[in-house]
DNA sequence: GAGTTTGAAACT
DNA sequence: CAGTTTCAAACTC
């Protein structure tokens, strides 16, 4: 995968140009249409007169789709950055509709759930002129600046689709959708498309599972490069369009949601200067006439991208683009050196610096993104630390910070968690919405995405402190989107726990003289590397899923369904392991005997290997007694425990947030071969309790018996959802906590193929150190 | 918001 | 490897 040919900077290739200039059927026409049509329920997305309802606040399934890190990386991760640049440069731009069309060349992602009304407008918008847009953002996380014309056209991740009121967002996506489809007719090369391996899905399902089956494809090609498909768009170098069309019922309206995926190139960046080869591809954009796609300005289609191509998570931009970073910079290293693929991007001198966000996006974008991730491991450790922990916060998150995107108050990407990630404010989270995120093929990066989407809806908060609260509620990961406050290790340290996670720091950080910044990217690369050469896992996930790892011995704390361990276990002397001031307790796991903790009376799990269990009224009489003011708080984003436990008072093993998703989300993940799929569920962080939160509130509030969830399942689902985990035991570089080996997949009874091949394919910890 | 506490990270 | 220092988060007031 790292070996794969990353972004082309050329996005012109013949192929490419053929696609453009070949046929350009319609594809209602097409046999391909026909057949697909045949084949399911689904309705031709041509309907579109539906009234498109993709509301964000009220669509819950289906945004898990959309928001999957999956189609998500592939349409963000080209823009993240940029967007963000963009954003200052450009705050016309208005995000307001859901119009997501995309466009680049290179990725995009077209997601039709706009507002209602701003259909007209946005449509008006992209192809006539760019009207002063209006500028939600202000984000602070935008503060860089302009690195290029093409980050500025991009568009900016603080912006926020407002689409505000689901109704208007209706019209929106309706008229979008009837717009692209038309253009589409004209302008799509199906054939092109399928042999190249773009993914057509059209299909309607009345409760979204089919959606996830279909998704599930496009999602492949996130994580499963290897699919011949996958492997095709590389190999030509062809802009793919992967397009998901959804018409799903669950929408009230029936909204209909369109996502086109068309990964022409990795070339970042070359979106816009292909923007017209784009549109001869067939990529449309949502006008306000048909004809007007040749006539698009890549002006135009700049901001038409910033404003709609993240339908999903603007929020997420920013994190992702923070997270990508690391990795990006050695990727892109990496393609200098290798000089073979040519990658415009590292090619172009002054695309080093601004070219960072240009590289995060492939990253994170799809099938592409895979590759990059293997090249930093911060980065991708830490994206499964974060899932581990936000694990379940993952999918919950992502759909809560997407509508959270929508929402009018919402200042773009940036606006903050509290709002957004207010688990009440959430949807509920309903297996269904699990579903595609889960069955999706969600890989690392892409749960280290969303997890650090998730913080990326905290940067708004100015003060450090606020930001933390919010954090706090949010449920912030370890790795998420980290603000820190940094004075003097200049963000260059672990301390420093944007840098610990892998990002950047960004504006929200209080950080002073920081240089983990995308301008130091040399030094923070060069020190993250001393770091690494000290402490090969320095940056990897603190906390570490093992469900699958075998009780360490006396070690009975693992048998609780949060089997997740912290990585070298805490040191506490005084907190008692109570307090946040434990990494253990700060990540939602018990104690082991790793630990070397007094006292310890970790609620998760005492080193001691008491289980919650017996624990449980000590501890929430402690809890209450000490906690009892912040606990409400708290329990939003970590301790969900303890609602777990209240909850589930009967249930025979203390829930932990895994447990509860566990639960309620049957894992519904069929590719479990993703690393971060262990991620996922992982308890490890508290924005994983956060997540649970979510769970809970959605379904175990309710008084539904919460069936006791015996060990068998527990490890069945353990295996399941954290192959990764366990696999990625790791063991502290000093030797100080060192888990057995055999656990790996000893326990699981029904060893998931794919964890191997994850296992395989990525790194134990695979060194920052642009050696590929 | 300022100050204190805490424990990880870094240093010796 | 142990002890000490530094650091920034977590916490308290």
């Amino acid at each position: 995968m790292l070996e794969q040919p990353i972004y082309l900077a050329d996005m012109d290739t013949p192929e490419r140009n053929q696609i453009g200039t070949t046929a350009v059927p319609k594809f209602e026409d097409s046999p391909v249409f026909n057949y697909i049509n045949n084949l399911s329920p689904i309705q031709p997305v041509k309907s579109i007169h539906t009234a498109q309802t993709f509301n964000s606040l009220s669509f819950s399934s289906l945004p898990s789709v959309f928001t999957s890190p999956h189609t998500s990386s592939y349409k963000e991760s080209r823009f993240l950055r940029r967007r963000c640049y963009s954003d200052l440069s450009r705050p016309d731009f208005s995000s307001e509709n859901g119009n997501k069309g995309v466009t680049g060349n290179v990725d995009e992602l077209q997601v039709n759930s706009s507002a209602p009304d701003d259909k007209s407008e946005s449509s008006t918008k992209l192809s006539s002129e760019p009207q002063a847009l209006k500028s939600h953002s202000s984000r602070p996380d935008c503060d860089r600046p302009l690195l290029d014309s093409e980050d500025r056209a991009v568009s900016d991740p603080c912006v926020e689709n407002n689409s505000g009121s689901g109704s208007s967002e209706a019209e929106g996506n309706r008229l979008v959708v009837s717009q692209t489809e038309e253009k589409e007719g004209t302008s799509y090369d199906w054939e092109s498309l399928i042999t190249e391996g773009a993914d057509l899905f059209i299909f309607s399902s009345p409760n979204g599972s089919e959606a996830i089956r279909l998704v599930q494809r496009p999602l492949d090609l996130v994580t499963g490069f290897p699919s011949s498909t996958l492997a095709q768009m590389m190999e030509n170098d062809n802009a793919n369009l992967s397009r998901m069309r959804i018409a799903d019922p669950i929408e009230s309206s029936g909204g209909q949601h369109e996502i086109e995926f068309s990964s022409s190139r990795a070339g970042e960046g070359c979106e816009l200067k292909d923007m017209d080869q784009a549109i001869d591809d067939g990529i449309s954009f949502p006008t306000s006439s048909d004809s007007m796609s040749r006539e698009i300005t890549d002006d135009e289609v700049a901001r038409y991208i910033a404003d709609d191509c993240m339908p999903v998570s603007n929020l997420h931009r920013g994190m992702r683009r923070r997270c990508l970073d690391f990795e990006a910079a050695v990727s892109r290293r990496k393609n200098m050196e290798d000089g073979s693929n040519g990658c415009s991007v590292s090619t172009h001198p002054e695309e080093k610096t601004t070219s960072m966000d240009k590289q995060l996006v492939p990253y994170k974008s799809g099938g592409v993104a895979t590759r990059y991730v293997l090249t930093g491991i911060g980065l991708h450790l830490n994206a499964l630390a974060t899932t581990s922990k936000d694990a379940k916060n993952l999918n919950h998150e992502r759909f809560s910070s997407e509508r959270q995107l929508n929402l009018p108050n919402s200042g773009g990407l940036c606006h903050s968690s509290s709002t957004g990630l207010d688990p009440l404010s959430t949807s509920i989270v309903t297996e269904q919405d699990m579903d595609p995120s889960g069955s999706g093929v969600q890989s690392e990066e892409d749960a280290a995405m969303a997890s650090a989407y998730v913080l990326a809806d905290d940067f708004n908060q100015n003060s450090p402190k606020k930001k933390r609260r919010r954090l706090e509620h949010a449920g912030e990961t370890e790795s998420s989107c980290k603000r820190c406050n940094c004075k003097k290790s200049k963000c260059l340290k672990l301390y420093c726990e944007c840098f610990a996670a892998g990002v950047y720091c960004i504006e929200p950080c209080s950080c002073q003289d920081c240089f983990n910044k995308p301008i130091y990217e040399d030094t923070v690369l060069a020190t993250r590397k001393q770091i690494e050469s000290r402490n090969p896992l320095a940056f990897a996930p603190k906390v570490i899923r093992n469900s699958d790892s075998l009780p360490e011995p006396g070690d009975e704390s693992n048998k609780t369904p949060a089997s997740a361990r912290h990585k070298r276990g805490c040191n506490c002397k005084k907190s008692n392991c109570l307090k946040r001031y434990c990494e253990c307790y700060q990540g939602g796991v018990g104690c082991s005997i790793s630990c070397r903790c007094e006292g310890c009376r970790n609620a998760f799990g005492r080193k001691d290997g008491s289980s919650l269990l017996g624990l449980e009224t000590e501890l929430e009489e402690e809890e209450t007694e000490t906690n009892q003011k912040s606990v409400m708080d708290k329990a939003l984003q970590g301790p969900e425990i303890q609602n777990n436990e209240e909850q589930n008072p009967g249930s025979a093993t203390p829930s932990t947030p895994l447990q509860l998703s566990r639960q309620l989300v049957p894992l519904p993940f069929s590719a479990m071969s993703n690393p971060l799929r262990s991620s996922f569920l992982n308890v490890g962080s508290s924005s994983g309790f956060y997540a649970g939160n979510q769970l809970e509130k959605s379904n175990i509030l309710q008084p539904q018996p919460v069936k006791p969830v015996s060990e068998d399942e527990i490890r069945n689902i353990l295996h399941g959802d954290c192959s990764h985990g366990a696999g990625m035991k790791t063991d502290s570089p000093n030797s100080k906590r060192i888990s057995p080996p055999q656990s790996e997949f000893g326990l699981s009874p029904l060893p998931r193929t794919g964890r191997k091949l994850i296992l395989q394919s990525i790194p134990s910890f695979p060194s920052l150190t642009p050696q590929h």
